[in-house]
DNA sequence: ATGAAAGCGCTAACAC
DNA sequence: GTGTTAGCGCTTTCAT
């Protein structure tokens, strides 16, 4: 039932099928009358080309990757990492194509979705993460000659990788100056040693932080990961026994680059409530910050703008326009 | 490049592509000589069959889909959503197929993804969640013969509906036990009204309530909607006092029956902070809550043992299996 | 056990 | 403007 093939509305229409594929197709040189009687039998027949045989045809499947990373905390486990898919299914609709998931898998016969999607040739274009850009992946990519947008900045030493980001150097800035605004003069950032140095995006966060502290001729205050407790206490009895410490100031902020970090403050706060005269600011959405004992700052970064960028960025490569730009940063705002 | 068909393998390996053909799908009839060689020059090439054609030749897509709701927010926008499309993808590809995820959404010809999906026959079957299945949804499922599976039970007056969701009446029970087995006596739920009628899940809930509280001869106290805040300060006052309002206990819990509700109670909490005896707990998952002023009591209800059996009863449907079960309950456990 | 050829549903030359 | 025909890459009779 239902199948209903282009043979068969020819038939009904008495035409061949090649001019049932011209209506189809809205090509050129078609009567108006009999397009309107084989669109009329079409529409009558419920007919839908069905889009393997049109995809072998035209070897295209008309259909869009999306390469996901369960393993990404900063990515995937985001509630609200959902928003960026929003984004690009939005875009992919509106392009008459499909979206196709995969995530990071390898099967018995050890070979990896990913791996499959591409040489399969089972999608148009795909959309992948900076973190899943792997110099392995990329080489399949290319040597399918598959079309491809990164989310998240590029980090491969690859010329000519098209990405969408969050302008991350912007985020740090624009979080700095609303803690100063706020009042805030010595504003802590729990960013720096072997992280920045992998982590592109903190060392982005991290700058824009100390441009903006250097604009209002402020102290940069950088905490490392290991010893961010102990300094924050250090603070503390500095100015209880009135500035005998080693931090000659009190911190009155403290700016968490990721959420990992600022739950680590929280978790530590938890059994400190003389913490609670610091402000708390994070990057990335952070909704949940009404109900916290605590209030903390962010960013409202936005993934639905990021999705849609990289799709639109993806429809213009496969379709080979020129002047696609290189990569696009989005710029962000305080949240709330 | 790596444009590598049938057709070649054939030529490279001095045999039909018949031959080749029957290596690929394991069909008996091959001597083991020429099937190493077929199988060592594919090897050699990298050669992976292209699923279109494949698809073509098999009235086949070896694909699955997903319908979702980004508007449901007991669903999609909840952050631990993905652990259901985690169990689903496991399966999936453990079963050699791709995963196309459509969401609802109308495009300029005013045609639906779900519809064209379906009619298309882009999947070999679907996973829709039970808030989507609409009868007109249903009606094209059936009419295009396509297998499916309901994530959450069927709401739907219709016969033979194969259905995953979690079973509600037991995580309501698992859920009041254990605030018994914590000391509470009086404990209320936030449930009823109109919402219990339209939502089996609520009804489902405050079954399994009813049932334990009944057990342990404990009083049953269902506060609706719009009478929830009134109904605690009620209580509250009539401790203070001494037992002469309407109440003649005071609530010890209160159980919410969604994250909503429970979001309802914390912003009333903020300003009232008297209700903080309250032992406030509810379903789904909730890992903030070590985080919050208040802790919170929940069910952990494993998303990704439901999307795993979702798709496992799919594939069962789509092989034509018998003994398919007609629906699955899931039990809960109380959380951390 | 293997080859030849037809066919899956559609598109795209090429004729007329 | 419309019909004919040859593919797209693979599977599957039907021969041999």
């Amino acid at each position: 039932m239902s199948k209903i093939t282009i043979q068969q509305i020819a038939d009904l229409a008495g035409v061949n099928k090649a001019t049932v594929s011209r209506v189809i197709n809205r090509s050129a040189n078609i009567s108006e009358k009999t397009r309107e009687k084989v669109e009329a039998i079409m529409k009558e027949h419920n007919y839908v080309p069905n889009s393997i045989a049109r995809g072998l045809a035209f070897n295209k499947t008309f259909t869009v990757g999306f390469y996901s990373d369960y393993t990404d905390k900063r990515a995937y486990a985001n509630p609200f990492f959902y928003k960026v898919l929003q984004g690009i299914e939005e875009i992919v609709y509106n392009n008459d194509h499909m979206f196709l998931m995969m995530s990071d898998h390898v099967n018995k016969k050890s070979s990896s979705t990913f791996e499959n999607v591409v040489s399969q040739h089972r999608v148009d274009g795909l959309i992948i993460p900076n973190t899943l850009l792997t110099e392995q992946n990329y080489d399949l990519l290319i040597k399918h000659n598959m079309p491809y947008v990164v989310t998240g900045e590029n980090m491969l030493p690859k010329e000519g990788v098209p990405w969408v980001d969050i302008d991350n150097v912007q985020a740090g800035q624009v979080l700095t100056e609303h803690l100063i605004e706020l009042g805030c003069r010595n504003i802590m950032i729990y960013a720096g040693g072997e992280a920045v140095a992998r982590d592109k995006f903190l060392a982005d966060r991290l700058k824009g932080y100390t441009e903006m502290m250097k604009r209002n001729q402020l102290d940069i205050s950088v905490i490392e990961h290991a010893d961010v407790l102990k300094t924050l206490n250090l603070a503390k009895k500095s100015e209880k026994s009135e500035r005998t410490g080693i931090t000659g100031t009190r911190p009155d902020a403290l700016i968490c680059c990721t959420h990992e970090q600022l739950f680590e403050i929280l978790d530590w706060e938890r059994g400190n409530p003389m913490l609670s005269e610091l402000a708390l600011a994070t990057f990335d959405n952070f909704p949940m910050s009404k109900y916290m004992t605590h209030p903390v700052h962010f960013v409202d970064i936005d993934l639905e703008m990021m999705g849609k960028q990289a799709a639109q960025m993806l429809f213009s490569l496969m379709n080979k326009e020129t002047d696609v730009p290189k990569s696009i940063s989005i710029h962000t705002r305080i949240g709330n």
